[in-house]
RNA sequence: GUGGGUAUAGUUCAAUGGUGGAACGCCGGUCUGUGGCACCGGAUGGUGUGGGUUCGAGUCCCACUACCCACCCCA
């Protein structure tokens, strides 16, 4: 048998209801603010992703579907592709490629789609995951690089999990200071870390020389009392970075907006400056982060493009559908009616009721003749139809039908005119 | 990529190395124009895949694959 490939899964009904009901509140809601959708292509050339997301990152050095395309032509030239891991350079990409910056106003977008990335499969981690994401970009005349921008992003995240249902949630907040002044944090770090890295985990140890901004995301118990004792980011911030983030703070908490600073949460991918963010839920497992973005004002000329400062965030949405379905979120069956034909040659009359009330915009099945009629209305209750109608010799000769509410049981006769009312009370 | 666990019917699980079962679900009947309840009856897998040990393997060994948990990391 063939199977799905490892990390990757089916979604099934009725899970895939739930997953519409996210993605259509999505739409919903992000509409309210404005924003509007964008796709870009699935794969991209391996560099976009190496230059925005940073050559030494995990992602990466060790987790992308990564392949040579190869020339086929005398016009063509080999190039080396990658199915996407994140969605940001791409938007980013794709606002440089398309000098949307040129309009003068702030570029509102979002998305929702699969990503890629080659991790050994977990509970809430698949190597063909999806993510719904947003970003906000563009010149800084328009207003990008500006608190408020950072706030109504987080404001908007919410209220999106607000509608959708979820409950729980923590949102982690952070700023990691910017070009200028994270370089002097990441040196004090490595200094501090230099005389106490031998007293660390293994991890840490490591982490020390690569990346020694995760040291604070250590999680081993005897390391924490030293962490405790390391330069935090908040004394290194600058000038701008310092007040950009008390702004943030701020307006969040005019607008009532619940936070916790975590100096110690530290990002993954190098585009990241000033405010960060990160939206745990405690049915995860370990994979806890339902959701998490932040700033990045230096991708888009990192990016050989115009100076576009921005803030983003991406949604895990399989993580948000296990949270929702770890809260017993039932999506209702939409099945109104189960029409049941009754008796030899019923299967017309039945399908033409039906298509009367689909047309009406109803949500019907059919049965057929060849089911007995118990059989009929065990197949209604099971797909969860609020009614059935029966459609035998007496009805079709009345032009009225036998309706039973299969939740209260009983049941009446109603004229084809009257049906449509009859079913909506 | 690393460590640990698991893999038996549609599902959840049983089966001291000796002919694979239960519950639920499914199908049928009691009940030939009326579901949920009850009772009766029935079908369903040859044990993830491939090897090995053994007279004999679901059971022991090896490899592979998948899933789960954790690490790493991230959404």
């Amino acid at each position: 048998m063939i199977k799905a490939v490892r990390g990757t899964r089916d979604l099934l009904p009725p899970d895939t209801e739930l997953w519409n009901f996210v993605e259509h509140t999505v739409r919903e809601v992000f509409a309210r603010y404005n924003y509007r959708e964008i796709r870009t292509p699935i794969f991209e050339s391996t560099e976009l992703f190496s230059r925005s997301v940073g050559e030494e990152t995990d992602i990466v050095s060790k987790e992308m579907f990564t392949w040579e395309d190869k020339a086929r032509a005398a016009s063509e030239k080999t190039q080396t592709l990658t199915l996407r891991p994140e969605n940001t350079a791409g938007v980013v990409r794709a606002y440089i490629e398309h000098e949307l910056g040129r309009s003068g106003l702030l570029q509102k977008l979002y998305y929702i789609g699969p990503q890629f990335r080659r991790e050994r499969p977990q509970k809430g981690r698949y190597r063909q995951f999806f993510q719904i994401g947003a970003e906000v970009l563009g010149p800084t005349t328009a207003g990008s690089e500006l608190p408020i921008r950072d706030a109504e992003v987080l404001d908007m995240l919410t209220a999106l999990l607000d509608a959708v249902g979820l409950t729980g949630w923590t949102l982690y907040l952070n700023s990691v200071g910017c070009a200028k002044c994270r370089p002097a944090y990441n040196q004090a770090l490595r200094d501090a870390l230099e005389n106490v890295k031998d007293q660390m985990c293994g991890d840490c140890q490591r982490r020390s020389e690569t990346n020694p901004l995760r040291v604070l995301d250590c999680k081993v118990p005897e390391d924490q009392p030293i962490i405790e004792g390391l330069p935090k980011i908040a004394d290194y911030l600058d000038e701008g970075c310092r007040e950009h983030f008390a702004q943030v703070r701020a307006i969040l908490d005019t607008l009532g907006i619940p936070y916790q600073v975590n100096e110690r949460m530290v990002r993954g991918l190098d585009y990241y400056t000033r405010t960060t963010f990160e939206f745990t839920h405690g049915k995860l497992g370990s994979q806890s982060a339902v959701l998490g973005g932040g700033r990045y004002d230096g991708l888009s000329e990192q990016l050989d493009g115009p100076k576009a400062p921005g803030i983003g965030f991406a949604i895990g949405e399989d993580r948000l559908v296990l949270a929702l379905q770890a809260q017993q979120q039932q999506t209702l069956a939409p099945l109104k009616a189960f029409v049941v034909p009754l008796g030899e040659g019923m299967n017309r009359h039945a399908l033409k009721l039906a298509k009367q009330l689909r047309a009406d915009g109803v949500a019907v099945d059919v049965s057929d003749e060849s089911f007995r009629l118990k059989k009929s209305f065990e197949t209604a209750e099971k797909l969860g139809a609020t009614f059935a109608i029966i459609v035998g010799e007496n009805e079709v000769k009345a032009d009225a039908f036998a309706v039973k509410n299969l939740t209260s049981g009983l049941q009446t006769t109603v004229s084809r005119s009257e049906l449509l009312g009859h079913l909506e009370d």
